[in-house]
DNA sequence: CTATGTGCAAAGGGTTTGCAGACAG
DNA sequence: CTGTCTGCAAACCCTTTGCACATAG
């Protein structure tokens, strides 16, 4: 599997990208960047880059596919006023993982976790 | 809203059942059961009870929506080779909320985690 | 009788797939 | 020329909704 010329752009979309975003909103910018595409290019590249490692996939509480770029292992932070995810600069609890193990055998390859709550307004301006 | 007699029989058969179960797998055990229902009826009754909080439900990473005991804040395995769920028996990590509200602010209503990797066959054998 | 719950089938949202044409090597 | 990638539309899966009938109080 290699990446095609419309996979590349996805992909630099996404790291250039500060959040998150749906297929829907991928073609959106790329059709106004006069990027002629179809949704289902989009998904399949995303496909792709994803079976290759080189983005994440989170799912949506509520909805479908979030596309992220890969920077490792991270959490969100789903606003539920707003249904917006965030990012999270929180360290990885990799001693979650061993303590599962040893609770309950196995071997744990990672673990996501979705905070949900609102943001203070306080936080919003800050922004 | 009130709980209805299939409500009732749908609630009772996650309480009793181990695991989680799809709205089709419910479906299912309950025309074994011969009880004559369709599935819109079994997504209708399962919308209430978890509007009601009486149960919870979970995204599965690849599928739809699994139904789940609402045994308050736990956490759950996905074993990546048979894509089954397992309940994890792990206190909640409440300070991780904590630390959430205080890095990223806001306020953090709850979080839920999934690990993800395979189980031992000892693990297994011993089931 | 009135309000709510139900089954069925149709519609809906998000994602994937089949196919013929476009493109790259 | 050969194989891969693409756009489009149709198909798909899971979930919800509309409607007429059944049921409960």
């Amino acid at each position: 599997m290699k990446i095609t010329k419309h996979g590349q752009r996805i992909y630099d979309l996404l790291q250039e990208s500060q959040g998150h975003m749906t297929a829907e909103e991928i073609l959106l910018i790329l059709n106004q960047q006069n990027v002629s595409i179809g949704l289902a290019t989009v998904y399949r590249n995303l496909n792709s880059l994803f079976s290759l490692g080189m983005i994440n996939r989170v799912r949506h509480p509520e909805m479908g596919f979030i596309y992220d770029r890969n920077k490792h292992d991270h959490y969100h932070f789903y606003n539920t006023e707003t249904k917006e995810f965030h990012d999270l600069d929180i360290a990885y609890q990799e001693e979650l993982d061993r303590l599962v193990e040893k609770v309950f055998g196995g071997k744990v390859k990672t673990h996501s976790i979705i905070f949900e709550g609102i943001i203070d307004e306080d936080h919003k301006l800050k922004k």
